[in-house]
DNA sequence: GCCGTTTTCGGCCCGACTGTTTTCAGTCG
């Protein structure tokens, strides 16, 4: 059993534990064990085998047991008893807002409510107003919650998060009253699917301040509203919370609602540690006083002895301890990016000439750009064949007659067949600057046998990069079933690139990978998978992931100057017979 | 269930909001 798996476990045997009424610090527990596993760098067989599971912070004798058990034989008898014990509905009853472990229990207690269809029958039976701490208003929240569940899975891709939130935000600050104002939450940390939106506002009159946010024309519904918070539905659905603080508390609520949860109980335990309380209006000493004067985020983390912390990186994996250490990662950024591969055209599936897509990349200040279009195998795509490929090859060339600044790469995005081979013959691989392999089909193998096939392909001479390494689409499809920890070896091995594809309905070498791989010193690509001119720009989404993986410019392959990038492409890399 | 330069027992991060209550539990982030 793998780590994600035993992670998964431990998390739903913290939610069991809180649904049974157990101690709260004991599900905590739970709860932290998942998130390390989760995180965690180390093979965790390997952890299992050599007895060092018990070296982590988290990871007591109850669960070094448990998590043992789970590795060697992937049976947890204390899960599969507990799960005996609990019907399944209840975990989705949990997805209701306004319902939590202990409300869950009390209907499950006292009406025997075992699935969301009961649930709702008895909401419209009228028969939750009688229960201990149950009343109409909760009641009804209730049946909107599941309709609202049944309407919409309520989690959204990061560039609609982010077009919804910009616009409230342009939108409040034209209003004098609002001082200050950012996203914040998973939003502001970049994560590649969220929840909700946050927004935090400084300003004096709390009051004013949400009556004009209530009445913006994209807020379909105030659902709940108080002195300082306001949370409402938007149009598309999607929901909002609004915080209101003053301007001197801006600096101390930005970096609490900012998060991670997981971060800030890191900082909050630091602090406690230094006698200094942490929360969202400021740092204070035990006497009750304000500990320093801040009024950017950046001199709240000066003044408690750390360095800057971007916030794509704020998950509470060592990056508080770095900053101690003044060893953060200087972050990639966007302006580092020189050249973009992974770039469909009308040869294939794309919606636009070679000619165009270099004249949008020469727009965006790129120094080159990698052509690659489906290979033979994806008919479905208009794959080319071998003709085919020779023509634009033949294009490519007379292109780049036209340009002394900039370049095109000839390349290729080849299917990866089932047997691991690769989509053509040597002699035209050879032919290539760069070969993105690629998987297109047989998505159901195991996960032996994928992953036999993903390292096949990277030991071919001829693959410079392996593409959207697990296939998944996020919220649509899960990846395919492999061992990255296999395939970042393989890479490793034979030299290959890995590549970060920041499609964003992607982003496809997810960043907690991206980290693993920089640690097993492979080089990551990010690219946009671009169909069309536009597409080129999903390439700023990878950069967002790339720096939640901790990446800096040296890790990123395609921030390499032209001059770096030709000799690479050129020289031994390629297949010569 | 985990943890310990005061502790192997007694703590465990913190606060807002809601709805039910009449002083607070539960939920949420």
């Amino acid at each position: 059993m793998d780590r994600k798996e035993v992670s998964r476990i431990l998390n739903e045997i913290g939610v069991m534990l809180e649904l049974m009424g157990e101690s709260p610090f004991k599900s905590r527990a739970y709860y932290n064990g998942s998130r390390t596993i989760e995180l965690l760098q180390e093979d965790i067989k390997k952890l299992v085998e050599k007895d060092r599971l018990k070296e982590i912070k988290g990871i007591g004798k109850a669960l070094n047991q448990k998590i043992t058990e789970l590795v060697t034989t992937g049976h947890l008898k204390y899960y599969e008893d507990l799960k005996g014990e609990i019907p399944p509905g209840l975990f989705e009853m949990l997805r209701i807002p306004g319902l939590g472990p202990k409300k869950v229990r009390v209907l499950y207690d006292r009406l025997g409510i075992t699935t969301l269809g009961e649930l709702e029958y008895s909401c419209i039976e009228n028969r939750l107003t009688a229960l201990p701490g149950f009343g109409a208003r909760t009641q009804q929240k209730v049946l909107e919650g599941i309709q609202y569940l049944n309407k919409n899975r309520g989690r959204y891709l990061y560039p609609e998060a982010l077009e919804k939130a910009s616009k409230l935000v342009e939108a409040m600050a034209l209003y004098p009253e609002v001082k200050r104002i950012s996203t914040a939450g998973s939003l502001r940390r970049k994560m590649a699917v969220v929840k909700d939106i946050d927004i935090l506002v400084a300003g004096d009159n709390a009051e004013i301040i949400m009556d004009r946010f209530a009445a913006l024309p994209e807020i379909e519904r105030v659902v709940e509203r108080g002195g300082a918070k306001l949370g409402a539905l938007l149009d598309s659905g999607i929901k909002v919370d609004l915080r209101v603080v003053t301007p001197e508390q801006y600096p101390y609520a930005l970096h609490h609602f900012t998060g991670s949860k997981e971060h800030n109980t890191a900082m909050r335990h630091r602090g406690k540690k230094r006698g200094l309380k942490i929360n969202e209006y400021g740092v204070f000493t035990e006497a009750e006083e304000s500990f320093g004067k801040c009024r950017h985020e950046e001199e709240f983390f000066s003044n408690l002895g750390l360095q800057y912390i971007p916030p794509e990186i704020r998950e509470n994996t060592g990056e508080i301890e770095a900053a101690e250490n003044n060893s953060l990662p200087r972050l990639v950024e966007p302006g580092d990016i020189q050249g973009i591969f992974h770039v469909h055209t009308l040869y294939s599936d794309g919606s636009a000439d070679i000619a165009e897509m270099v004249e949008k990349a020469r727009k965006m200040g790129m120094k080159y750009i990698g052509i690659s279009d489906h290979s033979r195998s994806a008919y479905y795509a208009g794959g080319l064949d071998q003709e085919a490929v020779l023509r634009q090859m033949e294009e490519i060339d007379r292109l780049n007659r036209l340009y002394d600044d900039f370049m095109i790469f000839k390349g290729i995005e080849s299917d990866i067949l089932a047997d691991g081979s690769l989509d053509y013959p040597d002699e035209i691989l050879g032919l290539f600057d760069f070969v993105i392999a690629s998987v297109h089909s047989n998505f159901g193998m195991d996960r032996g046998s994928m992953t036999g096939r993903l390292v096949k392909a990277l030991a071919h001479p001829c693959t410079t990069m392996l593409g959207h390494p697990t296939g998944r689409l996020l919220l649509a499809r899960e990846g395919y079933s492999v061992d990255l920890e296999e395939v970042i070896k393989a890479a490793a091995q034979n030299n290959k690139i890995i590549e970060l594809n920041a499609n964003p309905h992607r982003l496809d070498l997810d960043w907690q990978w991206c980290r693993r791989a920089k640690e097993s010193g492979v080089r990551i690509s990010i690219n946009p998978d671009a169909h069309s001119p536009r597409g080129l720009e999903d390439v700023f989404y990878g950069v967002n992931t790339a720096r939640k993986g901790w990446l800096e410019k040296e890790d990123v392959f395609n921030a390499l100057p032209l001059a770096d990038m030709e000799k690479e492409l050129f020289s031994g890399r390629r297949y010569t017979q």
